[in-house]
DNA sequence: AATGAATGAGCTTTCATTCAT
DNA sequence: TATGAATGAAAGCTCATTCAT
């Protein structure tokens, strides 16, 4: 007469950090598998729970994914308000500490790269992907623009457009995001950061030292 | 056994014909769609032919993948390659045509960026789309590195490292196309052009009349 | 991502049941339809169950077929050994017990003939149908002999080897099998039985009785 | 300039020997294949020719496989009564001559063992199938059965019944058969022809000398 | 007579979602 | 809350059949 137990009779535990849990396995299985062939069944393995838990938690699987997407939005910008927040107020050291922010280990891990990038790629079909997409970069753009026109200012750098340069930056760092996602070429986390500096000593040759 | 089946009106076409039909079929599906939700059933309506012709032509869905994206690959290298076959032979020259081509219409119709970043976010769980990536950008990065090292050596530019820059450009490149797919920022052609030949201003002063 | 699904209604069941009970759908299918046609539709529907359930419990439809056989040459052991286990010890009558055992009507149904020569058909070019067949004859194959040995032993049947014995009755054995089921002649169970044991009174002419 | 010239221009050839071509390549494909794997592009494969010969010559499968199992039957008759033919004229010769040709090595070639099973397989779903096994079989009980009544008289063998005995030999005769199939166990040709050989020499205990 | 590209119904399989436990 | 058996729509793929060449 066996009585039958229960192996593992899940703890309970509070809803925000059920719900992390499950954002971080799907993170964890895109990186591993791609977007495309992540399913229900992946993420709910990989959480170590069951089959029906993302539904219980999230409704459906679009939802899951558009709240893994905020989650990394959200961490990214946490990460490089931060960063801002512990340097001096001058522009120039503000440009280097933003900007450095993007090869911290934290943002340039392959597998959160490779998910934004899963996510990209869905971009154009998918406008709620899109909307948070653009959130991301929104208050970015606003705030290094900002660095960028005091700087000009300061500096005198009278033939260099801010606008075009916050583009030009930005348009950078994604490109050496996605380098470090495909390339066999060693476009490495440092090696990146490094491109990016002597970007900007060519284009403020009078600050150079803080870049370099 | 299986069933009756009607007769069919489509007109007979070489082979190739209909393989790269099929392929700019697929092409504006996963635009319109996205990889993840473009189906067969979609590919061949909107090719106007059968369910079954994919599998006739390709074998599978996953090799219609990877020829598209030869496809795309193979177009891309053409298209520079004709650029710079057009431009005198000094660096400089090359240089801005080179780079220039990436902003004509036919590379940076949303439709095929829209395309190439699909395909990037399944790079990282995709050995076949790695490689094809890569391969895209191999030969330019070499063709690209050798233009920025005569360049730097007639120029006399001492103080800048033919490889990272190199590294810079094609990163910005990426990024500007990223740009031109996410933002609702007016990141259009011909801005991301001008941005691009900022950057080769700024960076080789003494040329700035090839870039601007 | 897929689409949104209705209730179900069905009871929940032991995992072993529902496995018989998709088991014994898939003899029903066969023996109504032929092996060849018999579809995972077919047999779901049978059982009054969705599309899917087969895959759920089975992972394939290969799969639930070579279960599907092993649980016929189980329960075919199974009624051959019960009918031995009853009969007394002489080897005679062990020999007349094992044989009739045959013609039970559970073992004769046509439905379940039906499906062993459904399997047997393919067994030349599925070596997992042709292992499994020779399970079922492998062990039937050594008790027969071993119960002859003794017959021919204590009865004195000099001019008699027993293991071209054991073979003709097992052809004969399976041959009247294949006339009830392709025959339109009056090989019915009863007849098979006769037929048979009348084998076995020529061949052991002085234990007649035992058979006839 | 290439001028394109079809490799194989395929000679036309009679009606008839394209048929048998095709039916003959039938045999093979279901020989190791299996009569659910065998497709028309297997069968037209192996003839050599292309996609659509077959309905061109049988206008559906079906029909060809119907052929094909007449193509069979008709053989085996053709054997036996040649085999028949040639034997004297006295009931016990005419049996040994009878049941020895079904051991010819053209009879028990293996393939074409295969593919009886596969038709039998499927012959309690398929009356067109079951139709022709039993035209196979009408001829040949008739035939046996006058042989061994005509035996039985002349032997005086007072308490055989022709018609068991019949259905008994017929019975082991593809009881032989399917274990030669299925087997592992020796059950060869000439072990076959031995086995039958005893069962006859047991029942007609005054012509043992005919059988052994 | 022979070819083989094209068709499309039908198959197996996958998987987001539901809900009784 | 959490589970996981059950569902069924939708996917990729197969293949008998058709017919312009």
């Amino acid at each position: 007469m066996t009585t039958n137990v229960k192996p593992h009779p899940t703890p309970r535990v509070a809803k925000g950090v059920r719900r992390r849990q499950l954002i971080e396995a799907t993170i964890a299985s895109i990186a591993k598998r791609g977007l495309g062939e992540t399913t229900l069944a992946h993420i709910s393995a990989t959480a170590g729970l069951s089959q029906g838990i993302v539904n219980l938690h999230f409704t459906s699987k679009d939802n899951l994914l558009n709240e893994t997407l905020k989650y990394l939005r959200d961490e990214y910008e946490q990460t490089w308000q931060a960063a801002l927040a512990k340097a001096s107020d001058d522009p120039a050291s503000q440009l280097a500490a933003l900007l450095k922010a993007d090869y911290k280990a934290s943002v340039t891990d392959i597998k959160k790269l490779a998910v934004w990038f899963a996510f990209w790629g869905e971009v154009k079909s998918r406008p709620t992907y899109q909307k948070i997409c653009q959130d991301r970069v929104k208050e970015y753009n606003r705030v290094l623009g900002d660095i960028l026109e005091r700087l000009i200012k300061e500096g005198n750098y009278t033939n260099i457009d801010a606008h075009d340069v916050t583009e030009g930056i930005m348009a950078m760092a994604d490109g050496l995001w996605l380098n470090m996602l495909v390339s066999a070429r060693d476009v490495k986390r440092r090696d990146a950061e490094k491109i990016m500096m002597q970007y900007m000593a060519q284009t403020f040759t009078d600050h150079k030292s803080y870049f370099l």
